[in-house]
DNA sequence: CTCTTGTCTCTGAAACTTCAACAACCTGGA
DNA sequence: TCCAGGTTGTTGAAGTTTCAGAGACAAGAG
């Protein structure tokens, strides 16, 4: 057990303002999209996610890595919005473990009606902020700081 | 209703990474808190923030707007706290509305036993990913993305 | 073929968060 | 003084997520 290696000033400052902006902004987001269109926001990544795929259909496991959720949470999440009738769940044909989650046209709706507002929203709340220069030091930035799988 | 104004192709890349990045970092130090503490992240940042205060004491609105959340959340957390022993609620004595948050002696050595492998994940996950410019970048990007009050 | 091991998904209970409503209190002005 | 309106903090119900466990299937070794 060696001495741990603590954060210098400049780390400290980084990690609290990053630690409030990974409380506020999941809700500020969240709390849009829950007015707007009634779904929360993880819930509206899964209708994101597989509106942009060809078929708008992505086997469970494959949409939770997507999403960035496990697929205990990706299964409850699913069963919720199933029974909206704004997803549909069919076999696998490859696989017959597999479960292959579809976008139906009602769920399709929802997501056409919310995007605007959402992405309004996004806007305000994070590109209206920044200059070219900084959304390119964002988008690596994320990158690099994405979480790797566990060993 | 105009048309809204869609992310272009930049924008459109950060900000999946930054939705990712959103999903997965807070679970990964939620599960490293609660795997070698005991504690969830959140609850974590409200013993933290109370230790940072001269009198390991703040008030519960202020201290809801240092961890970044609602009142509501922090009544329910600090009851869960409270039940644990690590922290105390006491009579605001200029404001009988208020409610004090202390941070007590067994909540303090719950902190000091966790501090140092939460540092280590923060490492691992975030500042040994960065050069010191990037540090930098980091600061001044999540400075301004910091949501502000809703009007 | 059979066995073992690992993957995929679901389920139910427990934990946490959100929401709406509420009581108690403060503040400023009539 | 008194009251209207805002603030502070809590509560219970409803909704969401985590955790542990289990069933069904796949893939490879023997």
């Amino acid at each position: 057990m060696s001495e741990p290696r603590w954060l210098d000033e400049d780390e400290a400052s980084a990690w609290t303002n990053l630690v409030r902006l990974l409380m506020l902004l999941p809700a500020a987001l969240d709390r849009q999209l829950r007015e707007e269109a009634g779904v929360p926001h993880p819930y509206y990544q899964i209708l994101a996610n597989l509106s942009d795929s060809p078929d708008r259909a992505i086997r469970m496991t494959d949409l939770a890595r997507l999403v960035g959720t496990t697929s205990s949470r990706l299964s409850h999440a699913v069963a919720s919005l199933e029974q909206r009738g704004w997803v549909r769940r069919e076999a696998c044909p490859t696989d017959k473990r597999g479960q292959i989650c579809r976008l139906t046209d009602a769920g399709m709706a929802v997501l056409v009606a919310a995007a605007p507002g959402h992405v309004e929203e996004v806007r305000r709340l994070v590109f209206d902020r920044l200059s070219p220069d900084e959304v390119t030091q964002l988008n690596t930035l994320t990158a690099k700081l994405t979480p790797t799988e566990r060993p």
